[in-house]
DNA sequence: CCTCTTCCCATTGACGCCCATGTGGTCCCA
DNA sequence: TGGGACCACATGGGCGTCAATGGGAAGAGG
């Protein structure tokens, strides 16, 4: 069960609250649960407008990148300011929902819902129409344009 | 939890009160605290408009970095003209707010609103906007690949 | 004597923690 | 097979706590 359970798939889409909330789908959280990850690293996404989610083991991929280079170079220096300045560790509440900060909703234009796409190793919040639009792109297999 | 916690990550953007103080994330002063550190070492970064802070071992580092570099040539001159020269210590109030000196003020042309970038090991200060315009100019270019 | 700094306290707004409600779907049983 | 109890999940909101901010007052230094 656990091998095939284990990965981000399908998506959904659920409504903000008033306090800026939304819950995390459950099938999405059961994964979280069975890779034990409880700190969720938040990252703009490099292409589409959507901010990437998924453990601590999401940020380190990108340090060990980032450290294959000379630490000093202007193109370590580049990545880190994407990687460590552009991401954000967020915790669930109780319920399973996490905060729809600014930095969220102005870097994917999310206003009052939220689409959840699973990515098998992690996954993705996305306005929902720019979702839509993005997959009938890749469905058409044109090259969707990135932000 | 204090190992993923223990490294500056994501950004804030605080006002500057008449009194010239700003206010340091709580969470990147957690960092601070769980590292030890007390005393603030300042300096500019050699590529972005933007000051660097951390422990007294980010002054050691790029100590060693001068170090590793011919010590006669323009680049180790430069280097070592911005951190002996232009490098100062400096540390919190009770409130854990520190002063905007003219030294930062100029450099990265900061006036009001201080935005507070971490980058892992050491954290920055940008003015806002020139720091939004740097992340979206890094992710037009080369994108970093998770290994 | 005046200015700049440091220490202290007040305010307020955001966020975390908690419990309540509703709704759709499923399973069981008549 | 239709009805109903039950349950999981999404959602709504109260309330306490803490961070960010503002400003007064005492102290240091020119």
């Amino acid at each position: 069960m656990s091998g095939v359970m284990s990965r981000f798939l399908s998506n959904a889409t659920n409504r903000i609250d008033s306090k800026g909330r939304v819950s995390v789908p459950a099938s999405f959280r059961s994964v979280l649960v069975e890779r034990g990850i409880q700190e969720l690293y938040c990252l703009q996404d490099f292409i589409f407008p959507a901010i990437s989610i998924g453990g601590p083991d999401l940020l380190d991929r990108y340090e060990r990148q980032i450290a294959s280079v000379d630490p000093f170079s202007p193109e370590a220096n580049r990545m880190s300011l994407l990687v460590h300045g552009g991401g954000v560790f967020m915790r669930l509440d109780a319920e399973g929902r996490l905060m729809v900060t600014d930095f969220i909703r102005d870097f994917a234009g999310i206003s009052t819902e939220v689409t959840f796409v699973g990515r098998s190793d992690h996954f993705q919040l996305w306005q929902p129409q720019a979702f839509h639009e993005a997959q009938a792109a890749a469905r058409a297999g044109r090259v969707p344009r990135p932000a």
